[in-house]
DNA sequence: ACCTATTGATAATG
DNA sequence: TCATTATCAATAGGT
């Protein structure tokens, strides 16, 4: 923009960097600003520098409200993945059905965002209610699975401390008849000191 | 900018608005792009118009995934009242507490956003599940109250349908009396007919 | 949509 | 980080 064209790719030196990015940052969010006044929009941004940093910037009220706007805008992002138990119905039905649940977990979502939930009915809380009952059902599957994993790692470690044990063991019997041929004046402990050196991992 | 300053200003005459909308909002998304790649930062914006039409643009990914960012970043929303039952503790640990469960609450909204847990460590996972448990319960003490008061209109309705039924009864009674008296000829079976009806409501 | 005079943003520099 | 300034980029108003 001045004294010199600038290359459209990552600045290298980061000492450039950052202050290009706190002159455009500034630049950025000030446009935001105009365009929101100018055209009575509603604008949310945020921006993460390199290492993490946020800075953002919500004209109307608070970012939280615009999110919200967003998800209910997109068709909310709620569910990849519900399972849902119903017949093959006649697929209208079950798209409105789906859409229905749709809402319902968006409802719900807003609860989770907002803190009231009391405008719901009872249909729609029921919903609600087995939705949650399912996610508490793949949360526990997930903790299961995480300690089976768990289990199956210090069943690992067990056989290998086993072998180890028994392997000195082996060795320490070894080196007792060794020394009674050897060396009958000298008698050192070794034995015990070095089993409880390996169960100590 | 150009052709004369512009006041800072919501535009009135609505077709230049809306000419000014389009113009900077390509200038606004293109600046973004600029500032994303040149000094490495991911960026989320997006522009509702007046009537509600949302532009959007993710630097990198998806918005989903910047809106998770940011729900994290900024220690995000999640639960203004949790029924805690913990006792008085230090005031410093309990805000620690406090704070550490609306850290796993947020990664629990975040999963409600983008439907992955994998990354939630066991503890992280009974937490997140047992407030699950919580909203499940407040759920269904909601749901009891809709009940509750349900109930209770029935009641007052069997009590209004009641009344008026003996005072029916009573009439009968009273017209079979008469007949008796009147018409001795005549043996219609009305009483039956109209105790029927009123047990319709 | 396109044009261009003019303003605004900013890269380089101190 | 802050100020300056030459230069480039965005855009207001007009067609």
């Amino acid at each position: 923009m001045a004294r010199g064209k600038v290359q459209m790719k990552r600045i290298e030196n980061p000492v450039h960097r950052q202050v290009t990015f706190c002159k455009r940052r500034a630049g950025f969010l000030k446009k935001a600003k105009e365009l929101s006044v100018l055209c009575d929009a509603e604008i949310g941004v945020f921006i993460f520098s390199t290492h993490g940093k946020l800075y953002e910037l919500a004209t109307n009220g608070s970012m939280q409200g615009l999110i919200e706007k967003y998800l209910n805008a997109t068709g909310g992002s709620l569910q990849p993945d519900l399972p849902n138990q119903t017949h093959p119905l006649d697929a209208k039905e079950e798209i409105m059905m789906l859409k229905k649940e749709i809402e319902i977990l968006q409802k719900g979502l807003s609860y989770l965002l907002g803190g009231r939930y009391a405008e719901m009915s009872i249909d729609e809380l029921l919903m609600l209610e087995r939705n949650l009952e399912i996610w508490i059902c793949h949360i526990r599957s997930t903790k299961m699975e995480i300690m089976s994993k768990e289990i199956q790692l210090l069943r690992n470690k067990e056989g290998i401390l086993k072998d180890a044990n028994q392997y000195l063991q082996d060795k320490i019997e070894e080196t007792v008849e060794l020394s009674k041929f050897a060396a009958m004046t000298t008698n050192s402990p070794y034995p015990l000191t070095i089993q409880n050196e390996i169960f100590q991992f």
